[in-house]
DNA sequence: ATCCCAGTTTGATACAGCGCAAAGAGCGCA
DNA sequence: TGCGCTCTTTGCGCTGTATCAAACTGGGAT
């Protein structure tokens, strides 16, 4: 038992088909837990024991390959459930959970998922086609990476982060969380050193006007031209 | 209601741990069919009323980009589901099945996957398995195509293909249907000419043996010496 | 106020792999 | 037997990006 208000799910796919009573139950059985930035969520290789749902913040997923390189395999924004590969049948977390900015989750002992999947109805088709987009989403970076050259990569890369976690400000669109351009690197199999000088690139034109670890696409539109979609 | 055999189904994952009697079941309600090499099973964009079982042959799913160029997503063989897109809330499919060699298949009508799934104990887990897999090949791709360069890409899904779909032959491993460089190339991103060169030298290192649209891995060691992993 | 460090910018150089081009080579078909 | 199609091989020049190197900047800690 513990003192979440129900509104907090009520609008979240998974939960949004759920009666207040029921989300009540699903509250109940839930561990808050707030993390600090740039902390670990959960690490590859470690044993599947928790799924997550995202209140508050960001995460990047990454892959880190032998030799140590880091990959993001993709974004999570708030009111996403993440960590959920133990529905595929997976016993190990396949990345690791980083955060990118100061995080709030909830999460629950994977036992309980297919109690949740029998018990209440339409939850495992709502949850199932949050790993239907995802795929999508792999889906069209894998096409992206064969086909496209890094400048039209950065651009897509971009465009997403602003889709999911765009935030309006004056001059445009930011990112809203803390991004450096290694980080956009490890998006697009580019070098930091690549990413900085696009940026750069793009500021003259008036695209976009980045700080340090800070991005405001000013220009979307030329952007989307760029990407080449 | 069809004159199938039920040992066709009985060793085949989402199948396997179901009763002879509820294989029949199933059987009943599928429809079987042959597909010459070369023609498509369903394409990119098509209302997604079917899923289907390979139970012969290969088969190339594709998506196709903006300006006619192909990028192959995965292979299917002998055995396994494709086109369940629909389990993931998808209501088209996302890519297009090209066969790539003469192919029998089953298919049912998509609305059957949730009765299957209501009706038939462990079906939903093991078919969500099969997702799971593909979602650990696609982000095991993304890795690579992320880090490694061509070389080492082609190496990979050399291995891949001879995993999947390898037959034991008296001088090694054999792709066991029909495959052109260009094909190599859609899976890696690249261009027939490198592949055809890549080819060329592991040829001449003792690697590989190649003809005409066929690949017979000689020395699997070496290859993933190569492939950097 | 100063130091330090993480992040960024920019230049110079090298090279992997692409694009283009053209010549084989295997195979079905008439 | 020869034609035509698809697939393969190989050469050559070019260019997009990585790599190496070095300087700059802003902000937090002492």
């Amino acid at each position: 038992m513990n003192n979440l208000d129900e509104s907090l799910l009520a609008n979240i796919p998974p939960f949004r088909k759920l009666q207040l009573g029921q989300i009540r139950e699903i509250l109940d059985c839930a561990t808050p837990k707030r993390f600090e930035v740039g902390t670990s969520v959960f690490e590859e290789g470690l044993d599947a024991d928790r799924f997550y749902l995202l209140l508050d913040g960001h995460i990047r997923v990454i892959r880190t390959t032998p030799d140590g390189e880091q990959v993001t395999a993709l974004y999570i924004s708030s009111g996403q459930l993440f960590g959920i590969a133990a529905a595929l049948g997976r016993s190990q977390y396949p990345a690791t959970a980083l955060t990118a900015d100061e995080c709030l989750t909830l999460s629950w002992p994977t036992r309980l998922w297919q109690d949740f999947v029998t018990k209440y109805d339409g939850f495992a088709t709502e949850s199932y086609k949050v790993v239907g987009a995802r795929v999508d989403e792999m889906n069209n970076r894998i096409v992206e990476m064969a086909t496209q050259q890094v400048e039209q990569r950065v651009a897509c890369a971009l465009l997403r982060l602003v889709n999911q976690a765009g935030k309006k400000v004056s001059h445009g669109v930011e990112i809203d969380f803390p991004i450096t351009r290694q980080n956009i690197s490890e998006m697009t199999g580019t070098t930091l050193h690549t990413v900085s000088r696009l940026l750069s690139a793009w500021e003259k034109s008036g695209i976009v006007a980045s700080e340090r670890r800070k991005i405001v696409v000013t220009n979307p539109h030329q952007l989307v031209l760029l990407s080449g979609t």
